[in-house]
DNA sequence: ATCTTATTTGCATACGTATGCAAACGATGT
DNA sequence: ACATCGTTTGCATACGTATGCAAATAAGAT
């Protein structure tokens, strides 16, 4: 169509089999992995390729063989050091199987997501993450019905279709009870993430049912979340009390949310951690390891996770039939400085 | 060809085209906005598509069009908050143009670059942002025959061909200079990023040039390597000294790198910050204002880049003959409590 | 009622690739 | 020499959609 134009120009299978003097669907072979072609056709078909800087088209390709190689990612909070770790690592896994990541941002809105997941299933993707985001019954089920298979990472909802790789979250709040009062912390609070979350709940009720269990009981409670600006409020309505009133300890549902209370707690109440107040969060992001914060936490093995979502994924998108699973890994209890 | 299976049955625009007694061009162009069709008929086919579920296929449609909606975006360095927060907003507004991210991590090396950005042009991308990443001129050659237009995001390279958004990295240093001048420092020192992005050698440059309009000069000087491991070690080369070699300011060529050295010279060397040692960084992230560490930087304003990214990218998309731009937004001094 | 003009619709084709099928080819054995 | 078998190649078609063109229809003017 266009005269004369020299940028712009898409080099199509075609051009490089005319070049060739052999067929387009010589060429197609030579470019497809698995199928049987002579050296010698090989050779040429290459040669001409390379002289035209020839490619083939990936979105053609996906048509034909009804697969776009691509993975939609859902994700948000991505102001919590987990996520980008999260993105950066799936990300990577993915490209080594030969997968690129469609990234989406969404807010907590119910609404937003669902409009979101629809734009993936229209982009044919071959299979959604949903990094910490809740799907509703309604959009799982078009996924299913598309075959478009889909895991939810750090997030659980029972729902029967949708796969699902957790951490422990009871187990690891269990842990935390259980350091807080075997080191004879008398005032024991939690500071809880947005109430909508499996994560949230979980945590908060593994970390009640094991205070129970030890004889005692939560002294406070506020929730934060799972936002800095939440953590903070959270963090001032349970600290800023006459001292006999204020808790000894505090777990904190995320890292993130942690990091807020320890600013709140050092500099606007001039609290000495772990002297006066106990601080334990959960993620283990790296910076939870660096020495101004030096934060006591449940590590969530992120390896692991991405491990298991890359597989879980991979395999329902080869064999569309395998039932959905509930994966759970367990995290472990990192001690240092806070707590 | 599937016989009784229930997923993954694909419903095509024939399927409600027939459904609907209708033509497939009349389906087709309801779901194409600015194509004109009769109420009735836009009423007849709605019906019909909602009944069956159907979605137009983009991949089909870019297949026509020659247009994906797809922006490739090539990141690294995600464990740096600048990032995380840059992929954030640049993913919202691309979102809000109707258009969507297909993310790329990349490592430093720049054959990895090279081979990602061509695969982005397998995906038939109708952009690329490079966000600090820099591009061979090989493959920002290919880009510009193939008609997709690259913005570097910054990072500078003086490409004729490539956009460039960058803030005024000189510009901030300089300022940098004057403070720790003005405040009567003596000692100056840098700890600059990895010497092969513009951003750093900007950075490093502007400092020492002002340094020396105000008549003196560095005092000394290591490589971070924009890494926090990189920082760590460069902050103990400066400063694990005896007292009167060490040096009383330094700027740090990005916050990420400044909260490492800020570690190490308070519970590594026990410093006072800033009464025995001030330290500016570079970004402006949300954690240098954080209290734990307060720190001085020049922030760039994250939300103008993006802007100019990508009405940059979306304008030359449009108009393939539109130059190359190279944007450079001016920094803005945050003064904290770390200088 | 007839002619003109504007609007809506269907037909056919194109986008760039993969793949079943049959023809052509080469090698091997007798 | 011929028959047999495995390999390589081209032909034709399909994937799901957009769009130029012409036919059909509706609307408006005289």
């Amino acid at each position: 169509m266009s005269g004369g134009v020299t940028k712009g120009v898409r080099v199509t299978a075609h051009d490089v089999a005319k070049r060739a003097g052999v067929s387009q669907s010589a060429v197609s072979r030579v470019f497809t992995p698995g199928t049987s072609v002579s050296p010698l056709m090989a050779e040429k078909v290459q040669k001409a390729a390379d002289e035209l800087g020839y490619r083939p088209n990936v979105l053609a390709r996906s048509l034909i063989t009804g697969r776009s190689r691509i993975i939609g990612l859902l994700v948000s909070y991505l102001e919590n050091q987990f996520y980008p770790e999260a993105l950066a690592r799936l990300s990577k896994a993915f490209q080594a199987k030969g997968y690129r990541i469609l990234v989406f941002m969404v807010s907590r809105d119910e609404g937003e997501t669902d409009r979101v997941v629809q734009d993936l299933l229209d982009y044919q993707v071959d299979g959604i993450v949903a990094a910490s985001v809740g799907l509703s019954d309604d959009v799982a089920l078009k996924c299913t019905r598309s075959g478009v298979p889909a895991v939810l990472f750090n997030r659980g909802q029972g729902h029967p279709d949708l796969c699902e790789v957790t951490s422990d979250n009871r187990g690891g709040a269990r842990q935390v009870a259980d350091l807080f009062v075997t080191s004879g912390r008398e005032r024991i609070a939690h500071i809880s993430g947005w109430s909508g979350s499996s994560t949230a709940r979980e945590r908060a009720e593994g970390f009640k049912e094991r205070l129970a269990e030890r004889g005692t009981c939560l002294f406070a409670e506020a929730c934060g979340d799972f936002t800095r600006d939440g953590a903070v409020g959270a963090a001032r309505r349970l600290f800023n009390v006459p001292r006999g009133e204020r808790p000894d300890a505090v777990f904190v549902a995320n890292d993130h949310m942690a990091f807020a209370v320890m600013d709140v707690l050092r500099f606007e109440l001039k609290l000495q951690i772990p002297d006066e107040v106990s601080v334990v969060g959960y993620d283990d992001v790296p910076m939870a390891g660096w020495p101004s914060y030096n934060l006591t936490t449940v590590s969530q093995s992120l390896d692991d996770m991405v491990l298991a979502t890359v597989n879980q994924l991979l395999a329902r998108i080869k064999k569309e039939e395998l039932p959905a699973t509930h994966e759970r890994l367990a995290g472990r209890l990192i001690r240092r400085g806070s707590a």
